[in-house]
RNA sequence: GGGGGCGUAGCUCAGUUGGUUAGAGCGCUGCCCUGUCACGGCAGAGGUCGCGGGUUCGAGUCCCGUCGCUCCCGCCA
C-alpha cells in the first residue's frame, strides 16, 4: 500500500465498500459522542467521513486529534447505517472505519477556522492566507482560475496564437505608470524596471515577423490599489497581431473572451455580439467609458427645457456656452423618499445636492421643486424626451460635461442599483472605441496624448503629417484605432492598432509637444526596428484577474489571486517588502535616504 | 497626498443617557455522551476595550491626537 493512501477524500463510493482503504487530509470538522468519533477528512478532492469506537485500536488516539492536524488514517470502507446517508456529499454513502491513526502534521490553535464560511478581517486572511486558501470558496477560485486560464491559452492556440516569453528585468516602458525599479550590481547608480506590460517586446515580435504572438503577461505598476486593482503585480492576456485592421482585432479576440465567458459563466447570459460604442457615446449615455450595460438607463441632454426657465441656477449656468443639462431618467423611482436619498448620496460625493422632478398618482405633471420652478410645460417636454410616466423619476446634472459627467455616471450607477435595475444574470460585454488621440492637460497647460503614445491615429497618414500643432481644436478631434472590451461595468482591457510608422511617430509626439530627444530617449529601441521594415500591427490585453473576479463573482480581486498584496502593497505573509542588509545595499552601490518620522 | 468606515477574548460580534465584577457564539482546557455531519450537555481558562493624552467623582462609551485595516478620490487602463 502506499505510504500515505490508497484514495483521496473525494474517491471512495458504494462500490468500494469492503476495502481495506488508506487516506491522508486535514481533520475538517470532529464530532465525538463519548462512544463514537465521527472525523470528515479533508484533501483537495473532497471530505470522507471517518469514524472510530471503543473498539477501535486507533479510537484513544482519534480522541487526541483538533482541527486541522493532517493525519494517515488506516481503516474498512463499509456503508453507514440506514438512515445516517448524507447526501450532500458523493461520498456519503459511506465511512471508513479506523483501525489505525498516524499523526502527520500537528496544528495548534487557528487564529482563524477553515471551516465555516465566516467572514474575517482582511490582515488575518492575508497573514494566514495558506488557512484561507484551504476554505473551500477560496480554495475553488483558484481552481477556477487556472481553468480560465488553461481555456484561454487553447482558445488562443486554436486562434493561431503562439506564446512567447518576454523579459522581466527590462527597462523602463511607456505606458504611464510608475514603474518598479530594480538597482543594478554591474551598472553603479543604473536601474532595471519591471515590465508595465510587455508592450514594446510584442511590437518587436511582430517587427521580428512572428506574426501572431501571447502570452499570460506578468505585469507591474507601483501605483495605489482598488478593489479591482492589485497594488504591484497582475496578469493580462497579452496579444498582437501583424497586418490587421482593428477589426481583425476585435474577430481574433471576441470568440476567446465570449467564450470563457460562455464556458465558467455558470449559464449567466453573454452578449452574443458585442456591440461597438463610440468613447464620445459611452461617456453622453452612460457617463462612463466602462458602462454597466445591465443598467438599462441612458442619460440624455435636456439643456433645451432649461434655457431660460424659472429654475434660475440651471438657467444662469447654461449661459454659459458649452454648458448642459444632463437628465439621468429612473424609472420606478418615483417617490420622494427616494428623490430625496439620492439627494444626500450627492451631498455626500461632494455635490452641492441633485435636482429632481418625480411623477406620482394625483401629480402626473411631475412633483418637486424642479418642476414647480419650470413650469408643467417644460416638465412635460421631459416627462415625454425620456419617456418616464407616473411611478418614475429623473435626476439633473448641470454644468460643463467634462466636470460632471463622472458624477453623472456614478449617480446613474446608484439609481439602477438602489432601484435594482441592473440584471443580475447576465454578462453584457461591449468594444469601446473612437478613444480621441489627445486631449486637454490641465496641468500643463498644453495636448497630451490621451491614451498611451502607439496608438494609430485614425485619419490618412499625409493628412495627419500635416496637422497644424496650433490648431488645438482639430488635434482636440482626431479619434486614434485605441479600444477597449468593457464588461458590466469593469474595464477588461484596451489595445490598439499601434502606429508603426517612424514619421507618424515622431509627428504625434511632436503635436503633444514632445521633441525627437524625447522620442529617441525613451523609445530609440522601437523606433530603430520600425525604420527596418514594420509590419502594420495591433493587438490587446485582457485583465486576467477581471475576467476571473467577474467569472468567480467576486467584487475584490484578493479573492481571486492566490498570495495577494494588501492595499498597501505589502505581503503580510511574507514580510515583504522588508530590510535588506548593509552589505546587499553596498554591493548595489545604495545608501537609504529615509523620510524622517 | 485627501475623504469615509471599522478597531472590545484566538476569531465573529453585543455592550443603553458615561455608573458595581465588560457579555454571547465559535475556538481552547476538563468531564459526560454509541450515529453525528453547524452533534449535544456540564464546568473552566481567556480582555491594559488599538495606542497616547484630556474632560469627569467615575470613560469601552465624550473630546483631541496617533497607529492599523479597509473602501473611495487623486494616481492607474
Amino acid at each position: 500500500m502506499h505510504r500515505y493512501r490508497s484514495h483521496t477524500c473525494g474517491a471512495l463510493r458504494e462500490s468500494d465498500i469492503g476495502k481495506e482503504v488508506r487516506l491522508s487530509g486535514w481533520c475538517h470538522r470532529i464530532r465525538d459522542h463519548g462512544g463514537v468519533l465521527f472525523i470528515d477528512l479533508r484533501d483537495h478532492y473532497g471530505l470522507t467521513q471517518v469514524v472510530a469506537d471503543p473498539d477501535s485500536p486507533a479510537f484513544k488516539m482519534a480522541e487526541t486529534l483538533r482541527a486541522e492536524w493532517v493525519v494517515r488514517i488506516d481503516g474498512k470502507l463499509r456503508k453507514r447505517p440506514a438512515g445516517t446517508e448524507n447526501a450532500d456529499l458523493p461520498t456519503g454513502q459511506v465511512e471508513v472505519y479506523i483501525t489505525e491513526i498516524e499523526v502527520l502534521g500537528a496544528a495548534g490553535e487557528l487564529p482563524m477556522p477553515v471551516f465555516g464560511e465566516q467572514e474575517y478581517p482582511e490582515d488575518i486572511r492575508l497573514k494566514y492566507r495558506f488557512l484561507d486558501l484551504r476554505r473551500e470558496h477560496l480554495h475553488n477560485n483558484i481552481m477556477l482560475r487556472g481553468s480560465i486560464i488553461d481555456s484561454l491559452r487553447t482558445r488562443m492556440k486554436a486562434g493561431g496564437f503562439f506564446e512567447f516569453q518576454t523579459p522581466i528585468l527590462t527597462a523602463s516602458s511607456p505606458e504611464g505608470a510608475r514603474d518598479y525599479l530594480v538597482p543594478s550590481r554591474i551598472h553603479p547608480g543604473k536601474f532595471y524596471a519591471l515590465p508595465q506590460a510587455p508592450q514594446q517586446f510584442k511590437q518587436l515580435i511582430m517587427v521580428a515577423g512572428f506574426d501572431r504572438y501571447f502570452q499570460i503577461a506578468p505585469c507591474f505598476r507601483d501605483e495605489d490599489a482598488r478593489a479591482d486593482r492589485s497594488p504591484g503585480e497582475f496578469y493580462q492576456l497579452d496579444l498582437e497581431m501583424s497586418f490587421v485592421t482593428q477589426q481583425d482585432v476585435f474577430d481574433a479576440v471576441e470568440p476567446v473572451i465570449r467564450g470563457v465567458f460562455e464556458e465558467f459563466g455558470k449559464g449567466k447570459k453573454v452578449t452574443p455580439k458585442f456591440p461597438m460604442i463610440p468613447y464620445a457615446d459611452a461617456l453622453r449615455k452612460y457617463g462612463s467609458d466602462k458602462p454597466d450595460l445591465r443598467n438599462p438607463i441612458e442619460m440624455q441632454d435636456v439643456s433645451d427645457a432649461f434655457r431660460g426657465s424659472g429654475f434660475k441656477i440651471f438657467a444662469k449656468i447654461l449661459e454659459t456656452r458649452g454648458n448642459a443639462v444632463w437628465a439621468i431618467p429612473a424609472p420606478t423611482g418615483g417617490n420622494r423618499a427616494f428623490a430625496d436619498r439620492m439627494n444626500s448620496w450627492a451631498q455626500g460625493e461632494g455635490q452641492p445636492g441633485l435636482g429632481y422632478i418625480f411623477w406620482r398618482e394625483g401629480e402626473e405633471g411631475g412633483a418637486g421643486p424642479l418642476a414647480k420652478n419650470i413650469g408643467p410645460e417644460r416638465t412635460k417636454q421631459i416627462a415625454d424626451q425620456l419617456g418616464l410616466k407616473v411611478g418614475d423619476a429623473c435626476f439633473f446634472v448641470a454644468g460643463k460635461p467634462k466636470d460632471f459627467v463622472k458624477f453623472a455616471g456614478s449617480a446613474r450607477t446608484k439609481v439602477g442599483e438602489e432601484l435594482k435595475l441592473i440584471a443580475q444574470d447576465r454578462f453584457d460585454l461591449c468594444w469601446i472605441v473612437d478613444f480621441p488621440m489627445f486631449e486637454w492637460s490641465d496641468e500643463e497647460k498644453k495636448i497630451d496624448f490621451s491614451h498611451n503614445p502607439f496608438s494609430m491615429p485614425n485619419m490618412g497618414v499625409e493628412e495627419f503629417l500635416a496637422l497644424d500643432p496650433a490648431d488645438t481644436d482639430k488635434l482636440l478631434s482626431i479619434n486614434a484605432f485605441q479600444y477597449d472590451i468593457v464588461c458590466n461595468g469593469t474595464e477588461l482591457s484596451s489595445g490598439a492598432i499601434r502606429n508603426h510608422r517612424p514619421e507618424v511617430m515622431e509627428k504625434a509626439f511632436g503635436l503633444a509637444g514632445y521633441g525627437k530627444d524625447v522620442l529617441e530617449a525613451k523609445f530609440g529601441g522601437m523606433l530603430n526596428a520600425f525604420r527596418l521594415g514594420a509590419p502594420p500591427h495591433g493587438g490587446i490585453a485582457p485583465g486576467i484577474d477581471r475576467i476571473v473576479m467577474l467569472l468567480a463573482g467576486e467584487e475584490n480581486l484578493r479573492e481571486v489571486v492566490l498570495f495577494p498584496m494588501n492595499q498597501k502593497a505589502e505581503d503580510l505573509l511574507m514580510s515583504a517588502p522588508s530590510d535588506v542588509t548593509p552589505k546587499q545595499l553596498k554591493e548595489l552601490h545604495i545608501s537609504l535616504n529615509l523620510p524622517k518620522k
